[in-house]
DNA sequence: AGCCAGGGTCTGC
DNA sequence: GCAGACCATGGC
């Protein structure tokens, strides 16, 4: 377990003794778009119809007006408590480029998010850079989400899009993506698509299922697999990791490592986005 | 002004 | 099967 006591105090659950966890790593590094920063150790978002402020201060985490219930029930898994990072990076350390980039972002894990956000947030990332992700995703739930509490919006579901016209969707700025939001919404609402069956068929059945979807091709479903399905031998290919292969692994990404290349690709996602232009492969932002 | 962004669809060969 | 145009939008 990667920390080692657990307790609850006014302010909420707290962990401590906390190992192989970067807060600002895990929510800014393009698998989640909507924890907004509150300050360096601070974030607040909205997931299972629940709002979290969670801060990090070195190997403490708090997980503020918290009951230890959600804690076990939602965050442990959200935030991947069920994985074993030191056993993991030890095997991803064996290769030099991983070892490189765990060395650069040490606490990075996988989040467990939930398959139909997931699903229309990597809709959304098609052709696009992760800070207008995070706004369209934003106004999408402040336009259509149940209000939590003043100003705080839950993800809206699959039944409030599909009732919606395309022109509905314009105030989201989400360009062509739009109609695809609705043939998702609409499939997902109607029966067409299962999304809780995707957890145990048949990872290639699960691409295939996905890629039914407007909008949804090879890249997309491969994300929402890995990140709103926990299937970490998933593995998308953007054109930062499609840097990384055509640098670093020219004979292929090392079959060893294949039951987890989705997570030690997000290790490799956010070392060639913060190296140097020269050295990232030439790219900005 | 032109290029790029966690891509995919559609057309024409 | 595969290349190439096209798709909205916004930051640089």
């Amino acid at each position: 377990m990667d920390y080692t006591a657990i307790t609850q105090d006014g302010r909420g659950v707290i962990l401590t003794g906390l190992k192989n966890f970067q807060l600002d790593t895990i929510l800014d590094c393009g698998q989640s778009f909507r924890w907004e920063k509150n300050s360096p150790e601070s974030y607040t978002g909205v997931v299972f119809g629940r709002q979290l402020t969670i801060s990090q201060h070195q190997d403490t985490l708090v997980f503020h007006h918290t009951t230890l219930e959600d804690f076990h029930n939602l965050w442990h898994s959200y935030f991947d408590f069920p994985q074993d990072y030191f056993q993991l990076q030890e095997r991803f350390c064996q290769d030099p480029t991983l070892s490189k980039a765990i060395a650069f972002c040490p606490g990075m894990r996988l989040l467990r998010q939930p398959p139909w956000e997931t699903l229309c947030s990597f809709i959304i990332s098609q052709n696009n850079n992760i800070p207008r992700i995070k706004g369209i995703v934003s106004r999408l739930c402040e336009t259509f989400g149940n209000t939590l509490a003043p100003g705080v919006y839950e993800f809206p579901s699959p039944e409030t899009i599909a009732t919606l016209a395309l022109e509905d969707l314009a105030p989201i700025r989400a360009g062509f993506r739009a109609k695809y939001l609705l043939d998702a919404a609409r499939r997902v609402a109607d029966g067409r698509l299962d999304l809780a069956s995707l957890y145990t068929v048949d990872l290639d059945q699960a691409r295939q299922q996905l890629q039914t979807i407007l909008g949804v091709g090879p890249k997309v479903a491969e994300c929402v697999l890995l990140y709103g399905f926990s299937r970490w031998e998933c593995f998308p290919v953007d054109v930062w990791i499609r840097r990384v292969l055509d640098r670093y692994y020219p004979n292929g990404f090392p079959h060893t490592l294949a039951p987890w290349a989705g997570i030690a690709q997000q290790y490799l996602f956010h070392y060639i986005r913060h190296l140097p232009p020269q050295d990232g492969a030439g790219a900005t932002q």
